[in-house]
DNA sequence: TTCTAAATTTAGCTATGACTAATATATAAG
DNA sequence: CTTATATATTAGTCATAGCTAAATTTAGAA
């Protein structure tokens, strides 16, 4: 494996095409535009790269079908936007802004960043009621 | 104050001015493009946006100079490097990596995560087993 | 079936932000 | 003081990634 190197705007096309699929079986020009606040013509040029670089395919005037190369690079990009979210989370920050938070965090981090805060993430935290006052890291 | 909005690109040329004043006395553009790793031109050409913006001043040919709101505008984005590095050190995450990791992530977090981010750096962490945290003489 | 509306695509424009090559200015060496 | 070198600027190219307008295709309604 050859390790795509995608711009943070193709992952985020990439990584949408395999979140509605996830959700609707299907990922349309139409919803990918819709969900990332862009304008179709917009999707289709995204799509034409993506298609130049392997990752999806795609019948004329249809849905918009991953490789299976696709499908991996687009499910390790969902892993870091559901890892960042939990992380987030953790933390306090509020559902909202942690999904859109992780979106932007999830192109850029290192994988060591990764994997601390992964391990972070994993860590149990103590009983929480409000403590601001984190103590025993147990693992 | 009207909140210039810059793009990452912007930010990341300010901060590296105020840094180099810092650290120099005076940002010139050969150590501004050696530092951002690009070429004399496109610090020149960021220079001229950022005059555009009041950000900064420069007499022909010499150093860069913050203006008040460039200063303000500018340790505004260093202090989040400064707190994003601290946390990723604090996960764990070696010194060269967190540096380079806060310098993406200072462009993009909301102010909720800042916020929940700086609680988290705050709170005193118990005795790490492997405390490779925090010892180092940061530059 | 026919036609209208929605979805998709194409063409072309714009802005950002990098680059190289060439020019202008400043600084340092002799 | 003159000149070579380093620094800064200008001019122009390229790639990315958004947009609008217009053309094409599909699909649903009459």
């Amino acid at each position: 494996m050859e390790q795509v190197k995608l711009s943070q705007s193709l992952e985020d096309y990439l990584e949408m095409v395999h979140m509605l699929r996830l959700a609707n079986g299907i990922a349309r020009v139409r919803d990918i535009a819709a969900a990332l606040k862009v304008k179709m013509p917009s999707v289709a040029k995204a799509v034409i790269e993506l298609k130049k670089l392997g990752l999806v395919t795609q019948e004329p005037y249809s849905g918009i079908e991953l490789t299976s190369e696709g499908a991996l690079v687009a499910s390790q990009i969902l892993n870091r936007h559901i890892l960042l979210k939990s992380f987030l989370i953790k933390l306090g920050v509020s559902e909202a802004i942690a999904d859109k938070d992780a979106c932007c965090m999830e192109h850029i981090l290192s994988a060591e960043s990764l994997e601390k805060i992964e391990e972070f993430v994993n860590t149990p935290s103590e009983p929480s009621k409000k403590s601001k006052a984190a103590k025993s890291t147990k693992k």
